[in-house]
DNA sequence: CGGGCGATTGAAACCGTTTTGAGCACTCTG
DNA sequence: CAGAGTGCTCAAAACGGTTTCAATCGCCCG
């Protein structure tokens, strides 16, 4: 059934068809009722291909990711993320495409898109520094949403981004006021933008309490269980082990549990864990009594949010880049206490 | 630059300049490559939008993802099985639309999706028992594959899936063979398929050794860190606990381990692990030495052969829907050892 | 009573491709 | 040399909607 064929069954021309369902105010609204019953009643839904076409709006936003060397990205963050982001596609009838592209052709990826008109907006993820994509994507003249920030670009742009420099911070404080001075830290890849700004935090915070820096107790690696459990064994294994760690994720931060049960000490007591916890559906951190004290900030609300700034942006896009930082919450758990005395 | 400019700057018709760039033989091979030329150096790439109004294919597949209650679809091995069937895609040209809706919205997701024309065929995850989906995508005439099967259908289908069955069958009967009777089971939401076809290997294989199976061993719920650790904090505290647990995943494996360490227990001496691994990008089970005993079958494979039957589907319906069972491999890690002595 | 206006509808152009059905100029074939 | 192929190209018709512009009708107003 199309619109020509309802069209006839009513008597009517597509035109005013067309308009009763899209609900332009010049028709009769008994004709618009006739016809809305007539769709409902023939199981009418326009074809998105036409519409996409005579509108010239693809209804689709685009995330491209890259596989190859930069698999960090097929991660549980991503996933929710993206559910999230999916959430509010659906609610403004916008299809999600995901693109999953090795790594040499992100770039003509994004030109594709662009050319072909397959999409009207694409979300970024995982910005690093002087991410090269935002000055692509601003030279061809696509509407983008960062997940993050580039340190670097000086351009405004649009992005949402949690305030990882303060979680970061906020946490190292906990730990320095519970008396801890050994405090290890457990960093995402130093290359993307969240990691910086977390490293960052931690030694803002170590600074203002006249503490110098280690470098022997501080780790930049994938975040995964492997890795949190190999630097947190390097670092138990010196002359001097830290008494706390700061891991960027939950996974890494399992494998720095691992790493110290299997040194024979136990977690929240010998050595205290703090998290970054992005409140995965899949992956909670605990349920009723957070396992690992955390700061805590939803990436698939980041996810809600962020889609929501696009669509805004691909519909006024006179409105200009906007920006918004969330706050992380610092959740207290098991996996914290303070220092052992020497 | 449209074909029609582009045909114009070319003194041809738009029409041969279709042709030429779609490798129609009837057109002239000089003309071919000046055409050929232009557009490249023109930079023209067709609309897609339009390419796909006018042969009425979408050039996309769908993934509809539920969220709320059965939110289990959130999860590594649902982005890794994505990345995969994103590769897939990617190299055919085909556009990966994912629709992420509340779960009473399923039904009507898929129907849209169809009667919109949004795309030529979908992929079916997490498939239960009785899956109403395989009907209901039959009777609207969406070309579908189904990652896994779905118990008590009984009209062919496409699918490709892990042999699970087989899987906890080899894995149950490598732990009678290293002397344990008591094994524990943390196995999956018994909804769905793969955990029942994983629960009936395992008994099968303790049938098969006359050994009774025990329901305080028993475990079902979804694959979390959490569930694991809980279910194998109980199976410890019994009067004759297990001295080997099997579990769905690397995650709830993560979790079990973690119980029996807080039990002042050693995995792989007091306690045997073995997990099914879906050898996720994110998550790997250790990298030149497994950490975990396990099962493992690529699920990001499974993503790409998945995405290639259905395109298949796609091009050729007359070759009716084919099946696939992938056989998963038993690797050796340090997880596992002979049963204690008594 | 004629012009103007608001309310409603429709014809036709348009979006940018693919595809159908001819047409033209040559070359073979019998 | 007529007729049948080839080889190549093009005009026009899809595809299924939206949107522009014009038309009709009834009614009000001066």
């Amino acid at each position: 059934m199309n619109l020509k064929e309802l069209a006839t069954k009513l008597g009517l021309s597509p035109t005013t068809v067309s308009r009763a369902l899209n609900g332009y105010p010049e028709v009769n609204e008994a004709t618009r009722e006739r016809v809305v019953a007539a769709a409902k009643r023939h199981n009418y839904h326009p074809n998105t291909r036409a519409i996409r076409l005579a509108t010239g709006r693809a209804m689709a936003v685009g995330h491209v990711i890259p596989i190859a060397t930069r698999h960090e990205i097929v991660n549980p963050v991503f996933a929710d993320f993206i559910a999230g982001a999916g959430e509010t596609y659906s609610r403004n009838d916008y299809d999600m495409v995901l693109s999953v592209v090795p790594d040499e052709d992100e770039e003509a990826t994004y030109r594709g898109l662009k050319s072909k008109g397959n999409v009207d907006g694409v979300i970024i993820h995982a910005p690093r520094m002087n991410d090269p994509r935002i000055h692509l994507l601003r030279e061809i003249g696509m509407p983008f949403v960062v997940h993050g920030r580039a340190t670097g670009t000086v351009d405004p742009y649009c992005w949402l981004d949690v305030n990882n420099r303060r979680a970061f911070q906020r946490a190292t404080e906990f730990l320095l006021d519970l008396g801890h001075t050994r405090i290890g830290l457990v960093n995402g890849l130093e290359f993307m933008d969240f990691a910086i700004r977390r490293r960052t935090g931690y030694l803002d915070a170590l600074g203002v309490r006249g503490i110098a820096p280690d470098a022997a107790l501080m780790f930049s690696d994938e975040m995964t269980e492997i890795s949190g459990f190999r630097a947190t064994q390097a670092m138990l294994a010196l002359p001097q082990p830290p008494t706390a760690i700061l891991c960027a994720s939950m996974i890494s931060g399992m494998g720095a549990r691992r790493a110290v049960e299997a040194a024979g000490l136990t977690v929240g007591r010998e050595v205290s864990i703090i998290i970054h916890d992005d409140d995965l559906s899949y992956m909670k951190n605990g349920e009723d009594v957070p396992i690992f004290t955390a700061t805590r900030s939803s990436v698939r609300e980041a996810g809600r949010l962020a889609a929501e700034m696009l669509l805004h942006l691909i519909a006024h896009p006179e409105d200009g880049p906007q920006q918004r930082l969330l706050e992380a919450e610092l959740i207290i758990g098991q996996s914290t206490g303070p220092a052992p005395k020497a």
